[in-house]
DNA sequence: TGTACATCAGTGAACGCGCGTTCACTGATGTAC
DNA sequence: TGTACATCAGTGAACGCGCGTTCACTGATGTAC
């Protein structure tokens, strides 16, 4: 049942809700997610564009699965950035969190790009809406531990958690768009995602102690 | 010269040029960058399509004068905000720039992010390469500052600036996707950014100060 | 003041293309008896 | 072990659409003399 190559050439190809799925990414990888039509898809399966809607409803629905297999795949490599930090502590956590959400970012560009584009999604899609849950939860799970920690003060977690999102979204799609690298002269992108989720967990989080502290 | 109405059915327009180019906002604030063609366009300004290949030789050269100017008002809106703030203290000039970066993307929010598709554009146009530096430099300046007034190491400049920058564009893109306003439970785009943004360059540049002052 | 001419602004028909969706269909598979 | 039948997977032709680009064109404007 893997995503293998089909057994010749029999009628049913096995797994063409897989094989299409890797097409989407394929074509979002090469020519941008604007590229994707059920027929180009359909196309490099080697199967009629009806298969696609037979499979999917119609674009719209090929697309937003093609997107809640993102967000799967986002939780993913921030859980395991974050187990491979020091999964207890707090400030560890959101740092670790932060580095993984950009190195998916920068493995899969124009899939993450694709994610965040509703053009042409259905929003209400209930397998879409559970995947982005999923994601969303771990950055407030370690926003939630940071705060037990007395890292943050309940009252701005809700500021400091925008500011980590918005931090790891925007390097991503800076980097992504070609902006960043060039104006910094970097090309080691993995490694300022990491002095930046540094410098902001360090002074963001150390300060909030200390307001703290000075306030009880 | 102004954008007026043209004089009645005159067979020449007057400035057919800059009425095409509001047409090009418009459809991209009601339908996205995607919906934007010569023909689309043309039609709203009441002119055979063919106008729109003489004046900007084809699609390309529509959306890169459009993304051009979005850079110009881009760098317009920074300039307002910090002049606004007081203009002689880096921080709050970094802090004023981020805000009028995440006030103009969400004034114009297709416009914003149809500024960071490269796809379509001709990434070499001079006019639109200028217009990018122009605003680029802004934030430059406000970094380079606050390197000046001592609360930034110059050796961390580059780390700031990535992450000043990453700050704002992630905020402004998490909120135009309709992400972050309903996860936080907050409507008011403005203030959050000014939060955020506050958030940073208090933690971040009284920091790096402080440990300035340790190693000197 | 008039005339000739170059230049600029805009027209409209034609082209070929790839697209999403629909529809009636056929081939393969599994299950009940 | 065989047969009937429902269901699932995939086909292929047809539709109407909007698109970008090309081309030869006409109408308006300005400038030189």
């Amino acid at each position: 049942m893997a995503a293998a190559p089909p057994p010749a050439k029999a009628y049913h190809h096995g797994d063409l809700r897989h094989a299409m799925l890797d097409a989407v990414a394929e074509v979002v990888r090469e020519h941008g997610i604007d590229h994707v039509s059920l027929r180009e898809v359909a196309r490099r399966v080697g199967v009629s564009h009806s298969a696609a809607i037979h499979h999917f409803g119609n674009k719209a629905g090929l697309l937003t699965t093609f997107a809640a297999q993102g967000y799967v795949d986002m939780a993913e490599s921030v859980l395991a950035s974050i187990s491979e930090a020091h999964p207890d502590d707090g400030p560890a956590m959101l740092e670790a969190a932060g580095r993984g959400y950009v190195r998916f970012a920068l493995r899969e560009p124009e899939r993450f790009q694709a994610m965040f584009e509703l053009h042409h999604l259905k929003p209400d899609d209930p397998v879409f809406t559970a995947a982005r849950d999923t994601a969303y939860s771990l950055l407030s799970r370690a926003i939630g531990r940071c705060c037990d920690e007395g890292y943050i003060a309940p009252a701005d977690a809700g500021t400091v958690g925008a500011a980590a999102w918005s931090l790891s979204h925007g390097l991503a799609g800076l980097w992504i768009s070609g902006r960043l690298g060039a104006r910094i002269g970097r090309d080691d992108p993995e490694q300022v995602a990491e002095q930046v989720t540094r410098l902001f967990v360090n002074s963001v989080l150390r300060r909030t102690r200390q307001a703290r502290q000075v306030y009880e």
